[in-house]
RNA sequence: GCCCACAUAGCUCAGCGGUAGAGCACGUUCUUGGUAAGAACGAGGUCACCAGUUCAAGUCUGGUUGUGGGCUCCA
């Protein structure tokens, strides 16, 4: 292994031991790996959140029989007892020792110092920063997990290479833990919940394009409600753009060129037509439909307007990314010394929207200038210190990562965890200076002159489908009461008890609830269990009782039974938590 | 798009050369039960699709499509 400085630096938070114990394991692997394939050609082999992996060149594939025997080899070789040898070699030295290796030997190559340094172990070598742990038994517990394809560098237009993954713990406690979440992981799939709770589904006859059901539908449209509600408070206006484009709306935006494999297009009339994947150029139009004064802006337009990408085939994920879908997306034109009062205005925003949703914070990060961008590093200076003193200010902590800023401005983006302790980008703040340059967007300034405005890309849901998909793997289907698709299911204990109860859902429906009946014949057991597992926040049971004091007995889906309650009562009960919290938005 | 794996009833899966199985869900009937599954019976499948091997193919081979885990991409 070489370069490991970077992946350290990622993982420092970690604990240093468990890197080199994963690093160690690491290169036994490598060893294991050469001796069962003599030919194999190394590439790196890290320490990783949870493991490890290593990068392999070999012409057959590693079948998952091979990922057995390699796990025994590794066994064996740590029992040898061998210690983790440092030796610094110079750079020729390098070269030689290395020269079967030929991934080796271009990392050497890029290596600038004259000193390198090697690991060995039990009669194996490796180039390697280090460090490692003193001796082959002190790797802690791993199980091999998995095999991928990698390309060397990330490049795909490199060789790909075989990546062999493991787990890696200190204690064989921790590694049973670490599989049993992964096990228990899969409870929080959104894609097995969306079918549990007839929220959604996919057919191949759209690959990657979901399809909501009616109760799926329903948390979609709370969701938009919400927003459309915080949209108020906020100072957005909606508008409706089309759906295609002519290309040379594409051509102009830029987007013909650099994005146009990521869209589908369509030919009518003899011209060509390209199907919008953002919303952004379709605003600018609308932008520009109009004359603009300073005194008008910042000017804020939302679009919930469905959008399509195609996305390469092995990169599409459950609701997580798709082909199909809409943002709660928004372009805010402005003058420059807006910039840092709109971003201020947007974290805030964030904020109650993550709060109402019952999501904990995100992960922030500010992505500064690249080499290759548009507009003057006044303008770039300017808008970098507005996003970073916002950030600021908002107290939020943040991660600046240099050149990471798309070429038309810098951005700030969300990140928030599913399941699998994957993160997905849900909110994003992008500046940009390109868009306006090219539709040749002007306000009227204070002094009579035409002045340039700056545009900003914002949503803070970001794709409604993937913000529903990581809601989902963060509740586990149980959605805050106000997002519930039903929430009060009415439990009959008998049939007789069936017409008390479709008065008592026709009252509450009356006062908003989102209510059913189950009037199956079945054992109020099962009706109980049946609204358990649809995770419905209130269970009301109504029997001969209910029905003479005019009552519920309401249980929770936290199993909690508050026993018998008047109607009045319950309505009380359940106030504050069936209405859109809109309340928090009160604060602007 | 690339690597690996997977595709059998609505769902979860068993079957791995010799005439398609289970549980749940669904339908009918019986049952009318007080806080997580009452009982019986019944209906449901060109075993993803297209080729091939074989006397015989969910079962073996190749291809296609889709899905999953990675890689890459996400101006």
């Amino acid at each position: 292994m070489s370069h490991t400085s970077l992946i350290e630096n990622e993982y420092q938070g970690e604990n240093q031991d468990l890197i080199k114990m994963r690093h160690s394991a690491a290169h036994i692997m490598a060893e294991s790996v050469l001796s069962l394939f003599p030919e194999a050609k190394l590439g790196i082999g890290p320490p990783i959140e949870n493991g490890f992996y290593y990068d392999f060149d070999i012409q057959q594939s590693i079948t998952p029989e091979d990922l057995i025997s390699i796990e025994t080899k590794m066994r064996e070789i740590m029992e040898s007892h061998s210690p983790f040898e440092r030796a610094e070699i110079s750079r020729t030295e390098a070269l030689e020792k290395f020269s079967d290796q030929p991934y080796k030997l271009e990392i050497i190559e890029s290596i600038l110092d004259e000193k390198l340094s090697t690991y060995s172990h039990h009669g194996f070598t490796d180039l390697c920063q280090g460090p490692h742990v003193e001796s082959t038994e002190k790797i802690g517990h791993f199980k091999l997990t998995r095999v991928a394809g990698a390309y060397w560098k990330s490049d795909e237009n490199n060789p790909q290479l075989q990546r062999i993954y493991g787990v890696l713990f200190a204690s064989s406690a921790d590694l049973d833990e670490h599989l049993k979440r992964l096990e228990e992981a899969e409870k929080f799939d959104h894609r097995r919940i969306g079918r549990e709770l007839d929220l959604f589904f996919f057919d191949p006859i759209s690959p990657a394009s979901p399809f909501f059901l009616p109760k799926g539908t329903t948390v979609y449209n709370l969701m938009t409600d919400f927003i459309r509600e915080s949209y108020n408070h906020y100072g957005y206006e909606e508008v409706i753009s089309p759906q295609i484009f002519s290309t040379e709306l594409w051509k102009q935006s830029g987007h013909y060129e650099n994005y146009a494999t990521n869209m589908y297009f369509t030919n009518v009339d003899e011209r060509e037509f390209g199907i919008k994947p953002m919303n952004c150029p379709g605003h600018c139009v609308i932008y520009k439909a109009q004359l603009h004064s300073y005194r008008n802006l910042p000017l804020r337009y939302a679009d919930f307007g469905r959008l399509h990408r195609y996305e390469r085939s092995g990169v599409t994920h459950g609701l997580t990314r798709v082909r199909s879908f809409s943002q709660d997306d928004a372009h805010i034109y402005c003058s420059p010394e807006q910039i840092e009062q709109e971003i201020m205005g947007l974290l805030e925003m964030m904020g109650t929207t993550y709060d109402a949703f019952g999501l904990s914070r995100p992960r922030f990060t500010l992505s500064l200038r690249p080499e290759k961008r548009v507009g003057s590093d006044e303008i770039w200076d300017k808008a970098e210190n507005a996003l970073r003193s916002a950030l600021i200010s908002s107290g939020e902590q943040f991660e600046e990562i240099e050149n990471e800023g798309a070429f038309y401005g810098p951005k700030i983006d969300l990140f928030t965890r599913d399941a699998l302790g994957r993160d997905w980008q849900l909110s994003t703040f992008q500046l940009d200076f390109n868009m306006p340059e090219r539709f040749g967007l002007e306000y009227i300034g204070e002094d009579g002159n035409a002045h340039r405005p700056v545009m900003i890309h914002r949503a803070i849901l970001g794709s409604l489908e993937r913000f529903l998909g990581i809601l989902i793997e963060n509740n586990a289907g149980a959605f805050p009461v106000w997002l519930s698709p039903i929430q009060a299911t009415i439990i009959p204990i008998a049939d007789r008890h069936n017409g008390y109860a479709d008065d008592l859902a026709k009252k509450l429906k009356s006062e908003g609830l989102r209510v059913n009946v189950d009037n199956r014949s079945e054992r109020m057991n099962a009706k109980i269990r049946e609204g358990q597992l649809q995770k419905i926040p209130y269970m009301l049971i109504v029997g001969d009782n209910e029905q003479k004091n005019n009552s519920v007995s309401t249980r929770l889906r936290s199993n909690e039974n508050l026993g018998e309650q008047s109607l009045e009562e319950f309505l009380n009960y359940c106030a504050p938590e069936i209405a859109p919290p809109v309340n928090l938005l009160t604060s602007q």
